[in-house]
DNA sequence: GAAACAATTCGATAGTCATCGAAATGATGT
DNA sequence: ACATCATTTCGATGACTATCGAATTGTTTC
């Protein structure tokens, strides 16, 4: 369900959720250093240090070079610019819903948990309105041609979804999506949301 | 030592750094939502979704606003963009090493650990030979007019930092940064770092 | 007012992680 | 080969935190 842009993110922002992580950053933005320099600046044994860099390496934030004695850490900078703009865009963000091309995930999920197999309610009606809602706003689908239709016709199009069809047309009509019309010649749609 | 911005933008990476705060905001950048409806999508207690939306909140990265039943809370898309600026530039970076306006760091601190309040070095010299070093060029500042200076002269400046002039004398002849001269006449610098 | 509903707060638990010291690895120079 | 030095790895520990269920607060509706 989580796109693979959006764990290595995850693995860029929490290679940042650390205070010391953070300073070692800055520092590696000045200039190159080796490990028992930022040992020693930071106040740290190096071996917490190295564990840092490691984190930070396998986030693709800095780059390891070895010379001679030393190891010398430097700062990635593209890649953390890459990372910096996926963040400041508005698109970039939507991604980590993990639902990319849905409607909307609300609706999505509440239909994926009430729906069986068929497209039908196969148990009971949500409990919450908002969800019940959701249930209703797919019912209204079966009304997609020019109305009116007389009650056996709409009944007949519900049972399609469940059983139960006079919760589904009392929903309708407490919506006001559905009115009975004045010549007694069944039923129409109004406004539908 | 670490500056206000620095500990803001902290707070905002630790707020991110979480799989569920991070498919919260992925939703939210779509449209606005209300608790039960996070805990829906992201099959989590209500009660984890609230604990989530307060730290978010607290990193002003949401804005909550209650409209009946419902709290809504949307994406503050300013704030975040702001913070991401902030990663995106070398500068913005430089600042999270919380040392404004010091020439090197890791200098910076060597010497504030060996130097006493007279800037002399009053116990042991470093062992490590890059901290060694640092007191060396350091020690190097008493030599910025023109030289020669015999024997005696040398050391008697060298004495107001080390009482062991005969070993900042020899690290300077070691790195080439001083040699005697040739006709016997005293010492003189060549290339200083 | 009382009932219903959404959200928050609280307390507990399990899992993650920053940090250290000790031991192992790897490279350098004698 | 050996001694030295920087770094890494390993194991342990303490602190933090994501998650849940239960209880509480606050708002709407009857």
């Amino acid at each position: 369900m989580t796109t693979e842009q959006t764990e290595h993110t995850l693995q860029f922002l929490k290679a940042l959720a650390d205070g010391n992580r953070l300073r070692l950053i800055g520092l590696l933005a000045h200039r190159p250093y080796s490990v028992e320099e930022l040992a020693t600046v930071l106040d740290l044994r190096p071996s917490t240090v190295s564990h840092h860099l490691r984190t930070l390496k396998s986030a693709d934030l800095v780059k390891g070079s070895t010379q001679g004695h030393y190891h010398v850490y430097s700062l990635d900078a593209e890649s953390l610019k890459g990372y910096a703009q996926t963040l400041s865009s508005q698109d970039g963000l939507k991604r980590f819903a993990g639902l990319e091309g849905v409607e909307d995930p609300f609706d999505r999920k509440v239909l994926s948990v009430f729906l069986d197999a068929d497209g039908r309610v196969s148990g009971a009606f949500p409990a919450k309105r908002k969800k019940f809602d959701v249930i209703l706003r797919y019912a209204l689908r079966l009304f997609e041609d020019e109305g009116p239709w007389d009650e056996a016709e709409v009944n007949q199009r519900l049972e399609t979804i469940s059983d139960d069809t006079a919760t589904l047309r009392r929903g309708f009509i407490d919506h006001g999506w559905m009115v009975r019309s004045p010549g007694g010649s069944g039923y129409r749609l109004t406004h539908t949301p």
